[in-house]
DNA sequence: ATCCTTATATAAGTAAAACTTACTTACAAA
DNA sequence: TTTGTAAGTAAGTTTTACTTATATAAGGAT
């Protein structure tokens, strides 16, 4: 099944252009249409490159696709990795990754819809080289939550696997709509409401037992 | 595009056992393989019913995936309606459709995956009949949250909308690692570690101010 | 009884799209 | 000059979702 050509390691090395032409191509034709109606005639009369290229280069559609998505997030990983430099304070490095991550998403719909809509359902996407630029971004996402917990501020009867998996998939589900939907997207605010629940609960304090 | 029949309205109607067939293959099938991989041929051969029927019953393949899961979920919604009933209390009903969620998530393997990774990058399950079931399962817990803020069980600097969001991608994110790996999955353990969090949420309450 | 409609069923297609193969050209190193 | 490798092309093949034309059987009405 596996057919994809041993990976380039992504840069520096020899770059053809008709790798870039096809990534390019690819690129414009999913702001258009979802990738399934995507054809491979489609791709290669837009990049002007030969269908068969495709294969050679990227093994399958898919696998055109995976090379896009890893370009992509590799810059994310890298900016919000420095996004997060300097930032002292469990809640602040918290608050200030949910931020980055809603304003991502906010910033490249295509991408957004792509990573939220159409990767995960890949049999195959689990043990990809995207799947692992994902995990540096959840990992460090860990971190922060591992360390807190060392630190004391956050509370240790919970599980850092655990708060990350729901703050992740948290975020995910709190900009689909406005992903599905193409409508409007404020980090600002998302991400306050957001921490108010990660930070203190949804219970109201009233009386203090 | 949308060439399926006009609905049934699921039960009630003439059955013909062909119908019942092609469903029963396909979630046999889907048991073994995922759905993109699973052909029509395959699906006619493995309920002995012709090719075409699926197209006269069903629209097209992913009308029978979409009857397959309609019948599913329908039983979902209802059994998740009856077991809050007699419930008192926001955090004893949020506790339980947590916990209720995440059983069902454990019992049937087979739609989980499906409901998680196959059905949200179909173009359409958004208008879908499927999705209108799923919505009457978010409106449930939306009212839950909605009532105790009447109730002032839940502060009221948050947001109905956003707290659902949250709170269904995170059991979902929570769950995905032992549903891609099939792993086993602890309703009572991780209900309890999800109530902590969203009830009192992550910070250590160390000094009082 | 016969005719008409409708549901169920089948076999034999078609069309489109992903993927392959066989071959050519360009170009650089030995 | 030769040789090896990467880039490029054109013309397939195969698979698979979906269609069509046709047949059979079951009522129901006349």
């Amino acid at each position: 099944m596996n057919t994809r050509e041993k990976k380039p390691s992504v840069d520096q090395l020899p770059k053809p252009s008709g790798r870039i032409k096809l990534a390019n191509a690819l690129r414009d034709l999913l702001a258009q249409k979802d990738f399934s109606s995507i054809t491979t005639a489609e791709i290669s009369r837009t990049s002007g490159v030969n269908e068969s290229l495709i294969y050679r280069y990227f093994g399958d559609k898919r696998g055109l696709l995976h090379a896009v998505l890893d370009e992509y997030l590799e810059n994310f990983v890298e900016q919000i990795n420095w996004g997060m430099k300097g930032i002292e304070g469990t809640k602040n490095k918290l608050r200030k990754f949910i931020w980055s991550t809603i304003y991502f998403y906010d910033q490249d719909r295509v991408f957004s819809k792509i990573l939220l809509l159409e990767v995960r359902n890949y049999p195959g996407y689990f043990t990809s080289e995207t799947y692992e630029i994902v995990k540096q971004y959840t990992n460090l996402m860990l971190e922060i939550i591992e360390n807190g917990m060392k630190t004391g501020d956050i509370r240790k009867d919970l599980e850092a696997r655990s708060i990350r998996q729901i703050v992740l998939g948290g975020i995910e589900h709190l900009i689909l709509p406005a992903i599905i939907n193409d409508g409007p997207l404020d980090p600002d605010r998302l991400t306050e409401k957001f921490c108010l629940l990660l930070f203190d609960g949804i219970q109201a304090k009233t009386k203090k037992a």
